[in-house]
DNA sequence: TGAGTGTCATAAGTAAAATTGATAGTTTTA
DNA sequence: TAAAACTATCAATTTTACTTATGACACTCA
């Protein structure tokens, strides 16, 4: 491990991230708690030692450049660190109880490795993991059901939290597929925000489509695709074996799936532990 | 993001890593170029910022406390992203070859998330990965063939290399499969490190066994174990749909399955940032 | 167009903090 | 019991960071 590289405080990371964030030095050292000035030396410093612009000035805004972007990328990653450094060793045996809502595909897929590391790090916490569609997670987060939920969202419409995972969506069919018109699909129920999506791209696109199988579980769903029901639409990740991405044809280009975690403003300290563990393992892999 | 925990440079934390791996606050202090002195009041702020010992000082050594075992893993990953941040930062265009060689089980499972998210940060590095069986792997990168290996190990025989990955091992069954005397084995051919100690826990155990089936891939004797040929040893979480592991039974238990990264004392900047790389994803899994 | 405003950068002085070198206080070793 | 090998502590010094005040710049609006 290399010990050169220059040195900075968690200080100027946490400076760094709120300038980025509000847009504004002035803005920033208010919230850091220090003047304008300071801030502005506290970037210099930065961008001595990395020998190049971290933000770039425009009259009315800072923004990142990309070096920045890169950059807050790390810099909130440790901070992220030093916090759960000093929350742990502050309190060592956190405990309580968690309730956390998530797609059903999601929690299959990605979360299992996530949350195993977390229970073995914080053995003394119950965690609730909870199983439902977007539109239910959000009226149950409101209803004050769950401390924390994950939810699909669409890159455009953005409605708070922090997006944690992102990925392509395509459609997928049998390896013995063969194309068919009108198309047979294969969905979710009702309020799925994958379904929307699919049959709102493929009346844009003027396809003709039929419904032939729906499934509320993501099991449910690749069985039928794979018995060669009809073709799906899924993260370009979650594709089983026996099931490939429908490439080249004429159906319609897909948004990316996109995963967000929003969590309360007043919320424990065991979630936002949580939520801290869940952000920084998938970014390693987003 | 809470904002509030104390804060602290890079510098103390490779002051403190430094002092763990050598157990003496003199040697340290020579690494880091700074006064025994000074490090002694370096980690005096550590442990006044969290309320608690980090180290124990013996007379002869000091030794971490269970407080600073958990902060040095802390440390050492914020260290490691401090030092990739800049290293991306000062050389943004990282490229070359990067040749890594690995177990085939774990290329399999662990491993291409890892590259591939790392090959979205560095799309200019031409990654060269070969599956081979531990022992082929130490005589290659030995040979100058490989830049980084990962390979299986005893946990209690350590031959250098950093830990990144441990799980059980554990005996594995077909679902339907019945209990036999003397066992049937489905196991990877000669110098598998798997083999050899399912083997020799047997022989303690005096428990009498045939190989029936031989494959030297993972899906080969994953095959061959779905199709009731035999039991096999396994990490307890590339079990797939249709396999067990085997529980309650007289059979030996076996020491934990151990993945160890292996790199050059004089290697490019680039396999240094994929070691980072790996080290630093395993991490939050393991 | 030109005063007003909001913005970041810079400078000089000051306050704070880290580092050092010397030294005291341990415990082990011979 | 003296020497050696440690770490902790102290006071002096050096370095660093912060603040206030001011400058420079570019938009805004009369």
């Amino acid at each position: 491990m290399p010990i050169d590289a220059f040195d900075f405080d968690t200080l100027l990371l946490k400076s760094f991230i709120a300038i980025a964030e509000t847009g504004n030095f002035t803005a920033a050292a208010e919230i850091v708690g220090r003047s304008q000035s300071a801030l502005s030396l506290q970037v210099k410093k930065l961008e001595e030692g990395f020998g190049c612009a971290l933000f770039q000035r425009e009259t009315r805004a800072v923004t990142l450049t990309p070096q920045g972007e890169i950059f807050l990328s790390y810099a909130k990653r440790m901070v992220q660190l030093q916090w759960e450094a000093y929350s742990r060793l502050r309190e060592p045996d956190v405990q309580g109880e968690i309730r956390l809502g998530t797609p059903e595909d999601f929690a299959a897929h990605y979360l299992p490795d996530v949350l195993a590391t977390f229970r073995r790090q914080h053995p003394r916490v119950l965690l609730n993991v909870a199983c439902d569609l977007t539109l239910n997670l959000m009226r149950g987060f409101k209803a004050g059901e769950f401390d924390l939920i994950l939810v699909k969202r669409d890159p455009q419409r953005v409605l708070g939290g922090t997006r944690v995972w992102r990925e392509p969506l395509v459609w997928a069919a049998a390896d013995n597929h063969q194309p068919e018109d009108p198309l047979s699909l294969v969905l979710a129920p009702q309020p799925c925000i994958y379904r929307a999506r699919a049959l709102a791209a493929l009346d844009r696109a003027r396809r003709p489509w039929h419904i032939t199988y729906t499934s509320p579980s993501l099991a449910g769903t690749l069985a039928a695709v794979k018995a060669g029901l009809g073709i799906t639409v899924l993260p370009a990740n979650m594709l089983p074996a026996g099931i490939h991405p429908i490439r080249g044809s004429r159906l319609p280009r897909l948004a990316d799936a996109e995963i967000a975690l929003i969590k309360r403003d007043e919320t424990s300290r065991i979630s936002e532990m949580l939520a801290g563990h869940i952000m920084g393992s998938l970014e390693r892999i987003s």
